[in-house]
DNA sequence: GGGCGTTATGTAATAATATGACATCACGCA
DNA sequence: TGCGTGATGTCATATTATTACATAACGCCC
């Protein structure tokens, strides 16, 4: 096993600590959807996970999209709204949203923190989320 | 014809203004999808902008996702990532981004230039999209 | 241990969103 | 006139997501 390997145990373990700090369940299956998308290193589709879990094919959608609620709400995992993809989440955000940097090119994203964010929020709107994400070529990508 | 009516009219001769400006046709079509969606007020889903194109519901899909590519590509209208939804835009943002603010109870969207983003961008990153959404209440839904 | 509520998962069907491919039309212009 | 280009029409299908209901797993109370 290979480093990566390692590292996505690791951060498994976090995650079911971080669950069981919150009072919530990191059921086989939720974690086996977060370890897939750890492995992918990058934003992953509902339906390339569905076939990633059940290769013969058997899995519904619902199992999918359930267990990526699930991740997301429990800050596991973000959607990439403008990729209808879902992304590990490796840093647990407190107050602060992520940030996404996705190239796209070669299909990498770097996720930040953003800080606390808006300064002309207007009067009384109270957020519940925000989307924040930008769109172009990475480093890499611009130079070639 | 009330005040609404004419502030629409208005905005579509200024979209005139502003395509033929840049060498781009506003065709009768996508001048339609327009002031749909500046009639909505808010931000529609496509299909429900092909049921009002052509209430017979003899439009196909590519009718309307075309006129709102045209449209988006033009600056004349928003797509709203996390909604699926499309809004027209009145103003022409520069270089700035458009800031959106979605209100998840009324369903009402405010919408703001952010200033070019005074954030970290990852050194090399070369934006070519921002999406910048925030979801939450506004000011009227949240005191009642 | 037996019933029972709650949460998670399985499964079938279908809804909602979007694109590809190709035909046709309209219009400017050599 | 004929041709090239951009816009639209039309059919088919792909992709993304939800609803609804059945079953299973597990804790809790008695």
């Amino acid at each position: 096993m290979g480093h990566t390997h390692t590292s996505t145990e690791m951060k498994l373990a976090k995650a079911d600590a971080l669950c069981s700090q919150k009072g919530l369940s990191l059921t086989p299956l939720r974690k086996r959807v977060l370890e897939l998308l750890l492995e992918a290193g990058g934003p992953v589709k509902a339906y390339d996970l569905l076939a990633a879990l059940k290769p013969d094919g058997t899995a519904q959608p619902p199992t999918i999209y359930r267990a990526l609620d699930f991740l997301t709400q429990a800050g596991l995992a973000h959607r990439v709204e403008a990729l209808n993809a879902y992304l590990a989440c490796v840093h647990g955000h407190g107050d602060e949203i992520a940030e996404l940097f996705i190239c796209e090119n070669c299909g990498t994203v770097r996720e930040q923190h953003a800080p606390a964010l808006p300064d002309h929020t207007p009067e009384g709107f109270e957020i519940s989320r925000s989307v924040l994400e930008h769109y172009g070529r990475c480093a890499q990508c611009s130079t070639t």
